[in-house]
DNA sequence: CGGTCTCTTGACGGAGTTCAAAGCTAGTGG
DNA sequence: CCACTAGCTTTGAACTCCGTCAAGAGACCG
């Protein structure tokens, strides 16, 4: 389906990346080598799948460029969507670091994107050539956690019309050039009933 | 398994939390100094709280016997659970960790509770005395994160009946000896639509 | 005991869903 | 560059799950 990356491919740049980084740690020389051996570039165009369900290859995506979104098939056949990938940010399907169990995550691109990608292998040697990187991704990976916790009380405590505008204003320039259903599927109404919201006069209260 | 030294009064046992950050990593003899060095024991009394709502100090909290919960109460007085902590399981207020502004959340003992716990201070302090904290707690972080990421889905996907039998399924033993009106603040409806429910004969599906 | 907190039960209401149909938009090929 | 189609959005009516309010029954603790 996809194609397998070359390792050959011209340098790409992954001075996003390194500064990225840099946000929270500091690089030494060595460590910003060991990154640009262990890191792999990849291209995937509108509606093409980073990961399928079904999948079990377990790899952490840094967006460089366009949009994933990541989400699930309800047995019902009713996307649910966990969140939405714009460049500056990882993604991955992170349930297969700890089991082999195929995921019941897709990840699809919603516009072309390319990503910098690290292997669930790749990640631990990264982790051995320098501790800076096993302090990054715990800083990310509470950070994460935080708005998951967030998320999860709003779900519990907002009405549709509250989750719209949480969402709004959490990504404005993302949700104008989203389609509704994306947006439906987010915040967790069906496409119909956002629709309906809408003409029905929303006011932010 | 040798006890572990205890430089001078041995003021609580902390082989509880030794033992579980040993099946994640493994710690040094002065690794395991620098933990108990740190590390904080306290007592809290059923129904008191290890953080009220509007509280900044930032720590995390290893519980060794009882039950928290962490919650918040929405802009219409109802309660809504994020999590329970039982012993053998980390909490705390991850948001102060990063910012200054007051929590929304509320950690209260539903059990007479003793916890361990590390300020955000201290466990900066143990992040310095050795990276395999740091590893530790980011591999903790993103399975919490999962776990979040996964909750959030079944909030999104799953009817009420069914987030019923999820929580049944994943804490069998607390749910019994748990206050219903705290299972409903879970799974995300009223105490009464879940004593509806019971009675109206839930039956696995 | 007695009072307060918790659980149950019922009638009613409303937020959000389902299904169906029609209009709209955007991508695609000729 | 236009026409065609597939998917997206809108709209409406009927329906359902779950919430709200209120009252009573039970349970727990001092």
């Amino acid at each position: 389906m996809t194609k397998p990356i070359q390792i050959t491919d011209p340098k790409f740049d992954t001075s996003s990346l390194e500064n990225h980084i840099k946000t929270y740690v500091s690089l030494s020389e060595d460590e910003i080598l060991a990154l640009n051996s262990l890191v792999q570039y990849k291209k995937i165009k509108k509606n093409q799948y980073l990961l399928h369900e079904g999948g079990v290859a377990a790899m952490s995506s840094y967006v460089l460029s366009g949009c994933l979104r990541t989400y699930i098939t309800d047995n019902k056949g009713t996307e649910h969507i966990l969140g939405f990938s714009t460049p500056g940010w990882w993604t991955g399907n992170l349930q297969n670091f700890y089991n082999d169990k195929p995921s019941q995550l897709n990840i699809q691109a919603i516009l072309d994107t390319e990503i910098l990608f690290i292997t669930k292998e790749t990640k631990e040697k990264l982790f051995l050539s320098g501790a800076v990187f096993e302090r990054y991704f715990r800083i990310l990976t509470e950070r994460s956690l935080i708005a998951f916790q967030e998320r999860t009380l709003e779900i519990l405590s907002l009405s549709a019309e509250e989750r719209y505008w949480k969402f709004y204003s959490q990504y404005p320039d993302l949700m104008l050039k989203l389609p509704q259903k994306y947006v439906a599927g987010y915040i967790g109404v069906t496409p119909e009933f956002l629709s309906k919201m809408k003409s029905n006069g929303l006011r932010k209260t």
